[in-house]
DNA sequence: CAGTATCCCTCATGATACTG
DNA sequence: CAGTATCATGAGGGATACTG
């Protein structure tokens, strides 16, 4: 008999690689800075502190549920600092942190060659579907 | 009678907002490297082509449907060529084009800031855990 | 003003099995 | 060897309504 079945086999590489993913710093600041509010945001906040519903309003079309859940999770990884002021009505600023500062040129660096390389990558795309539609 | 409600002028914003999100440049990007595999995938193929089986063992936990949906994308976005070879048994080879290979400094510049900073957001989230369990 | 709470639904991923 | 086809599931995201 052997050790190990294929299947076994697959499922031991399966787990060290989640591992390994849950783990790779890449990955997780990828997964980040990836969700679908995330760019917005930092970018919304990239000139100065805002108030809720300043961002709301910046960054159009986020609902709530998922404006609040990004920058809770912003808050959490440091990248956010988030100001109560005691008053009536309450008011809430957020603002980037140095953490989140540091992430700006990045940020800057990626977009730059999104913006030089798009035209390249939807020329690429449109000869692909034109040979296999 | 007002010449819209609250609700259709946030739909409003959604289905704009929507609109630029799909055109953004960083975004269109993003949504393409920020997939599960695609990092890894960039990593195995940046010395040099690699065929199918091999990918698949360097990349282990990937399975063969997202191996091959994933390199398929990359190839229609123009960032790996797929070479067929006629033989018995088949072989393929996957390698990065100009496109791609460009795309590696910039992830590089990624990986810098991630290994950088990833203590600080882990230091960052265990405090805010620690305040708020 | 600045959120919570809830329901719901889609889509991405994965497991499994089959094929030229 | 290098895939394709099919089915299952679970998390992410949105719509809506309510609150301190």
């Amino acid at each position: 008999m052997s050790t190990s079945t294929a299947a076994q086999r697959r499922e031991q590489a399966k787990v060290a690689y989640d591992a390994y993913l849950a783990n790779c710093p890449v990955r997780r600041v990828l997964d980040r800075v990836s969700d679908k509010w995330v760019i917005l945001l930092l970018n919304a906040l990239a000139d100065g502190p805002r108030r809720y519903a300043e961002l709301r309003r910046i960054v159009a079309g986020v609902s709530e549920k998922m404006l609040t859940q990004t920058l809770r999770s912003l808050e959490r990884d440091g990248l956010v600092t988030r100001t109560v002021t005691a008053s009536v009505p309450a008011r809430v600023d957020y603002a980037l942190t140095d953490l989140g500062m540091s992430l700006l040129p990045v940020m800057r660096a990626l977009k730059a060659w999104a913006e030089a390389h798009i035209a390249e990558i939807d020329a690429a795309r449109a000869d692909y579907d034109r040979a296999q539609p």
